[in-house]
RNA sequence: GCCGACGUAGCUCAGCUGGCUAGAGCGCCGCUUUCGUAAAGCGGAGGUCGGGAGUUCAAGUCUCCCCGUCGGCUCCA
């Protein structure tokens, strides 16, 4: 087995390689940082020049010349103030920020939390061949040990992740022990690129984009929208079975609801601004429902008995992000998502949220991805809103739902929003990767800030929990990853496209044959199309191959004689290889009970 | 928003350092063929080279602005 550290101590050690090698072939270099990262390693440089991809194999070049020398890592510790001089006399500003740093509070994480920690006295450097760079350690014993690597990309990186500071030239690499290693991983990005949503939605007519609309608002076609309707109905109807009733809300509202919500300073400039020419109201595209939906449950009284109230409802809302953030349909400014918001008591809290896990679990059995979930509590800190107890109870209820479901679960003490305890789901994708996908929230907050009640058995006024919760998240990122996962070889109950009858040939009879089954297949509410195309019987195979469709049918005299068929299957989709001749009615009836119990393989 | 790369037919792409009527494959349309499980043959249409301004005798090619796409901008000596 490997050593987890040697690996790496690889990667850091290329990153000082790196900085040697842009040392020599640049001039008036001044460092970053270079650290480990998954799968390998960057280092930000502040220089005049600017260095792009085409320079890569450069400065690859130069490392292995480095590497070939085998220069030995050699360390020298000094104290901090003629370590300060010694970078302030090299010309290294931002290593000079980071010893100071060190000195007063014994770490360069901006974000670390606290004074507590204490300024250190001594750092360390460490020297290969010319170069020498602060450094806390963490190395193979020489340059020639550091296994197999690639550079394979170059950024603007701000130094220290701020914006307001310079923006540095920032190179990345992916280095493993062995070249094998790297290879396996070169190939996993390459296949990852095959399955790249905005390939297959393209290939696959899905979903298109238009200049004239905008960035980031994706339209989908008459395929991609019913990839949208199966998987959002699916979400929908696992929830109706819990007592969920869907509701409608516009998707504008003047700006008032906001700010009794306090999402008008937290969204900033991510809202959308409409004008209204009619009146003074200033309007908004909804960036959220809640409120929303706030504003039915309040509309009459409610009685502890009406509670829990569930509404649920798939619709869009819109922010806009920062233009360079948009991707595909994973990132995008029209997000549909499939909401809901239950409003309960707080000893109905586990019961609901069981429900959801319930709903959750279903769903991704459905399309065959596994779900790990996070729990996000409170700290002891004040940051959080709503009664100490409250949250105390909550939590409980939250972990013993997830306990009661047998999910994989890990639990985190203040990641929770202000608002309230939370469970996010990670879903794992068929090529590893995992996906933040759905969410249950908690929220003790908005019953407040909206005066939610319900009168309870004492005629009492109570505050309600609004419990938030989508199971696909956005149906939009929800369907880039699903479209990744799959490679666009949906099951049959999401498959655009279900059926493709093939003609033999375009004399009447088979055509009308054809359009026999393909009456029959519409009458069973299946997806069918007929190609009857005049090309050959090889040549529209292909096709239904490339266009991923399930089932083909091949029609031709020996079909009509017999009136029967012998079903061509998606190979992912097959138990075994025969297919049997069988009668279409047979088959009809077969792929609508496939579709209806959302089969991932078929009997077929 | 910022850094970098890029934008040529519906799609994927070629077009070197500025120089004839801008090309290919697939797709589309037409004709021939009437075909049995991953590509039949022939012909045709289709592009104000993302948009605008500029430099030049001459711009797809060079410069500037805008729009859009892609890789990053979280990983802390």
């Amino acid at each position: 087995m490997a050593d987890p550290s040697k690996i790496s101590n690889q990667r850091h050690s290329l990153a000082h390689i790196l900085a040697y090698a842009v040392k020599d072939l640049y001039k008036d270099v001044k460092f970053g940082v270079g650290p480990v990262i998954e799968d390998g390693f960057y280092y930000d440089f502040d220089l005049k020049e600017t260095i792009s991809e085409t320079d890569l194999a450069k400065i690859e070049k130069r490392m292995n010349e480095i590497i070939k020398q085998d220069f030995p890592f050699a360390r020298e510790d000094l104290d901090i103030k003629t370590a300060s001089g010694r970078t302030k006399k090299a010309g290294q500003p931002y290593k000079t920020e980071l010893i100071n740093d060190l000195a007063k509070k014994g770490t360069t994480d901006t974000k670390a939390k606290g004074g507590s920690s204490e300024g250190v006295k001594n750092v360390s450097f460490y020297t290969i061949g010319e170069f020498e760079d602060l450094c806390r350690g963490g190395h193979v014993a020489s340059t020639g040990q550091v296994g197999a690597f690639q550079l394979n990309k170059v950024s603007g990186a701000y130094w220290r992740g701020n914006e307001k500071n310079p923006q540095m030239q920032r190179i990345y690499g992916v280095a493993f022990n062995t070249k094998e290693e790297l290879k396996k991983h070169l190939e996993l990005l390459e296949e990852a690129k095959k399955r790249d949503h905005r390939k297959i939605g393209q290939e696959m007519d899905l979903f298109v984009f238009s200049d004239l609309v905008g960035s980031g608002l994706p339209m989908f076609t008459p395929k991609g929208t019913i990839l949208r309707d199966q998987l959002s109905n699916f979400s929908n109807e696992l929830r109706e079975r819990y007592g969920y009733q869907k509701v409608w809300i516009p998707h504008v509202t003047k700006k008032e609801l906001y700010e009794a919500s306090g999402h008008w300073s937290k969204f900033g400039d991510e809202l959308f601004l409409v004008t209204s020419q009619e009146t003074n109201d200033e309007i908004v595209m909804k960036p959220m429902n809640c409120p929303h939906h706030t504003r039915i449950y309040a509309a009459r009284p409610r009685s502890y008995r009406d509670l829990p109230i569930r509404y649920l409802e798939t619709t869009t809302v819109y922010r806009d992000e920062k233009s360079g953030e948009l991707v595909g349909l994973s990132r995008v400014r029209s997000i549909t998502q499939d909401d809901s918001h239950v409003f309960c008591r707080d000893d109905q809290i586990e019961v609901e949220i069981n429900n959801l896990l319930l709903a959750a679990s279903d769903l991704y059995k459905a399309v065959e991805m596994n779900l790990k979930v996070r729990l996000s509590y409170r700290d002891e800190s004040d940051a959080y809103l709503g009664d100490q107890k409250l949250w105390q109870s909550a939590q409980s209820q939250l972990k013993k739902a997830v306990e009661a479901n047998k999910l994989e679960f890990v639990e985190e003490e203040g990641e929770a929003a202000f608002y309230g305890p939370k469970i996010d789901f990670m879903a794992t994708d068929a090529i590893g990767r995992e996906h933040q996908v759905a969410t249950v929230q908690l929220d003790f907050v908005m019953p407040e800030r909206f005066g939610l009640v319900y009168t309870d058995t004492a005629g009492a006024e109570r505050r309600p929990v609004m419990i938030h919760c989508a199971l696909l998240g956005s149906v939009e990122r929800f369907l880039s990853v699903y479209i990744e996962h799959t490679a666009g070889r949906f099951p049959i109950w999401v498959a655009p496209e279900q059926i493709r009858i093939i003609t033999v040939n375009q004399e009447d009879q088979t055509t009308e044959f054809a359009s026999g089954i393909l009456e029959q297949a519409r009458g069973l509410k299946l997806r069918a199309e007929v190609d009857n195309n005049n090309e050959s019987v090889g040549k529209k195979i292909r096709r239904a191959e490339l266009d991923k469709v399930p089932y083909t049918l091949v029609i031709g005299e020996k079909e009509i004689n017999s009136n029967s068929i012998t079903p061509r299957v998606r190979k992912d989709l097959e138990v075994a290889p025969d297919h049997t001749e069988m009668s279409v009615e047979n088959f009809l009836k077969t792929v609508k009970n496939e579709v209806k119990s959302r089969v991932q393989k078929t009997s077929l």
